[in-house]
DNA sequence: AATGTACGCAACCGCCGGCCA
DNA sequence: ATGGCCGGCGGTTGCGTACAT
């Protein structure tokens, strides 16, 4: 089946918004939702595609979008949910409130990702680690690396540790660095433990992990020096099976420690 | 001051999967 | 089962601006 471009039809408008196209989309989508982006367009009198419309809106005029520089938080927290989730931008930006993914993306690329470069290898040139660059893949990057872990066992929090040699194992070792209590610490994963979680598409988030294997990561949040442990309150919606992405959420707090879900950490 | 270069960001493009007739 | 529509996603492009020469 072949579909036709966006915009296909001629008039339709391309480049940068003006400020009345902005008002004009803001209004109408004040008054009338966004039901349909494709009919907007028309019935809002502007001369875009529905596609535009709706990037707009996402992207820059969505009243919950916080604008400004990234914090160091918020970098800290990119990095390490990028060596989660790979470039799953969208999944990213589902983690940090006020931040689309087309803005975490951007900021990856022109900044996160040469300090983590500079960070790693002070001597490498840019060009020399754009030559590592990893091809993009639809599982994580650091997917072999988990994949490296030889056996499992109950113990303090710490990220696995990256042993390739592409320019995102920066993220491995800048984990590490965030997470003080950790850092020296000693991990071991139970190979079928990841291999199950990688394993499932990313298209595929319903997909359920096995309470017992995600019984392992509580065990793994158990980490004494910082006197943390985790539970699975129920009003979460932990009861048995556990989604996929409800496991990187809880991955995201085990190592970031940022709380993002707060009521998984019991201190 | 003029020109060249690098960088950041907004927007576009093509593809994919879900949904529905 | 098939085809078309639609929204969403990730990669890429191009423009504007800041900085360097």
């Amino acid at each position: 089946m072949v579909r036709a471009p966006c915009c296909e039809k001629m008039g339709l408008k391309k480049g940068p918004w003006t400020p009345e196209e902005d008002h004009v989309l803001v209004s109408y989508i004040q008054q009338y939702g966004h039901d349909n982006w494709r009919a907007l367009p028309k019935l809002s009198g502007l001369l875009r595609c529905g596609k535009s419309c709706r990037l707009r809106w996402m992207n820059y005029l969505r009243p919950d979008i916080k604008r400004g520089n990234f914090s160091r938080e918020e970098e800290e927290a990119i990095i390490n949910l990028h060596q989660m989730l790979g470039n799953r931008w969208s999944a990213i930006a589902a983690r940090l409130p006020g931040r689309t993914d087309n803005e975490i993306k951007n900021v990856w690329h022109t900044s996160l990702k040469k300090k983590l470069n500079l960070k790693q290898n002070p001597t490498r040139t840019e060009a020399q680690g754009q030559e590592h660059e990893p091809k993009p893949e639809s599982k994580p990057e650091n997917a072999s690396c988990y994949a490296k872990s030889e056996s499992f066992e109950y113990g303090p929090v710490s990220p696995p540790q990256c042993t390739t040699s592409n320019a995102d194992e920066t993220s491995s070792s800048t984990t590490s660095e965030n997470n003080n209590s950790s850092a020296n610490m000693d991990t071991n994963i139970d190979e079928s433990f990841w291999s199950e979680i990688l394993s499932s598409d990313r298209n595929t988030s319903n997909e359920t992990v096995s309470s017992s294997h995600f019984d392992q990561a509580i065990g793994f949040a158990e980490d004494p020096q910082v006197n943390t442990s985790v539970e699975l309150p129920m009003d979460y919606g932990f009861n048995g099976s556990y989604m996929y992405d409800d496991c990187m959420d809880f991955w995201y707090n085990v190592f970031t420690r940022a709380g993002e879900i707060p009521e998984l950490l019991e201190i």
